[in-house]
DNA sequence: CTAATTATTTAGCAAGCGCTACAAATCGCA
DNA sequence: TGCGATTTGTAGCGCTTGCTAAATAATTAG
């Protein structure tokens, strides 16, 4: 086997500048003025490009705008999945979530708010603004699962609308953005995370005692979760 | 007296249009697909007006964005202040204001979501995006001068803060805007505004026995406050 | 009536937009 | 060295943008 050996040389001159780079600064101008809000003649200054360069590697102004925002999807999934993951409560999940949602929309070398969550809300192109509702709408299905794996673990009440909770959060973390865009302090974010968590289901009174470890769903309630039929369910989409 | 009698009709032609309908019809597009989103000919042609007639009854086009803000906003606080200034308490007050927006946020006749929380904050006018965030201030203060009514009428717990409250509840109506603009159901929003108002905080134990009537913040802790200095307050602005 | 004033219509300007044709430059391969 | 392949910088295309000059229409004042 030695077809596919080194990555193979493509064959006419080869590109001189790094592409990853350039998007990420694409991604930053996109991230401050929107996707409407920003020229060609902006991105091609700020990633140190010409515009047949911009048009070779990335396709149109909507590709590169996507590819972007896939970029920085992908960079805050690495940061915040580990966080959902490996929090030992699905309320400590989502709280640190928070946390850490306040502090990456209040950072001070970098554009307020979430990128994802301020894109395309007020955009003439329809299909953009519903490939990035799409988008956002999985971040939301990330908080329900962490949500539902807790409700199946017995940490929450009975009969919680995991969904209903998902949106909530999900509202949480696009309000901050906005609140961030407009100057909200980390420390004004985390005020409103600690607000926000008061509204997490109280226990069922009993249960809770212990501390932490527990892990596996052991005994009684096993993985054949009852399916309740949910009433009328929240803004579902899987 | 009969110098300003009548309405005085002035000099020249008169206008061929309502001058106010225009402007709602303006409103319509710019809440839809956001400022610069808008071009002047959308704006024409849904006014059904010429541009030399938006110019010499607007201005320009930031200048009839500001109006129509301006008129939206007014619109809003006609319907909501009374909601705020009647309700018995200060949480009523917020979850009557909550729910109305949720009404308002999903209503089928009219574009998702809140123009003002929706209005210039991923967009490269600068001076747009300040006056945005500054009429969004106005809101939250509205919100946290009804807190602080209810402080001072003893609802509350003695040392909250009203001003991070209102922060929380800014950020869920910004939230619930762009949840809107992303399609959720006026159901899915109320779903939220109930989430969100289990956060607000307990009352002491005691107190609270009394259903209602009590208005006057009578006997102790009269109108002079404590003025604690509250540590570090929310953010303010006032 | 005439003159002054304001609104409307038509037509189009200058600038910026997204995007691309073209030729020179730089590579692998023969 | 020459050839095909690919990227690069220059220059600019066609179109849309926000906005306006100029002529005409409709009104009031004298």
């Amino acid at each position: 086997m030695k077809s596919t050996d080194a990555p193979a040389r493509p064959r006419g001159r080869p590109r001189g500048f790094d592409r990853d780079a350039a998007l990420e600064r694409a991604t930053r101008v996109f991230w401050r003025q929107g996707y409407e809000g920003t020229s060609i003649a902006d991105l091609t200054r700020a990633m140190r490009i010409n515009p047949p360069s911009l048009y070779a590697a990335f396709g149109d102004k909507e590709r590169l705008y996507l590819e972007a925002v896939e970029r920085y999807q992908q960079g805050r999934r690495d940061e915040l999945a580990p966080l959902l993951d490996q929090a030992p409560t699905a309320r400590q999940a989502i709280e640190r979530l928070l946390h850490e949602a306040a502090r990456l929309y209040a950072q001070p070398d970098a554009p307020r708010g979430c990128m994802l969550m301020l894109s395309g809300t007020a955009c003439g192109e329809a299909s953009l603004q519903s490939q990035l509702a799409k988008r956002r709408a999985d971040a939301r299905k990330a908080l329900k699962a962490r949500i539902e794996r807790g409700l199946r673990e017995g940490e929450l009440p009975r009969g919680t609308d995991a969904g209903a909770l998902a949106d909530f959060y999900a509202t949480i973390l696009k309000g901050m953005a906005l609140q961030a865009r407009d100057g909200a302090s980390r420390r004004n974010l985390v005020a409103t995370v600690e607000a926000a968590m008061r509204a997490w289901p109280a226990p069922h009174e009993s249960a809770v005692k212990t501390r932490s470890v527990m892990s596996a769903p052991r005994g009684r309630s096993s993985q054949r979760i009852r399916r309740s039929p949910e009433r009328h369910s929240s803004s579902d989409g899987d």
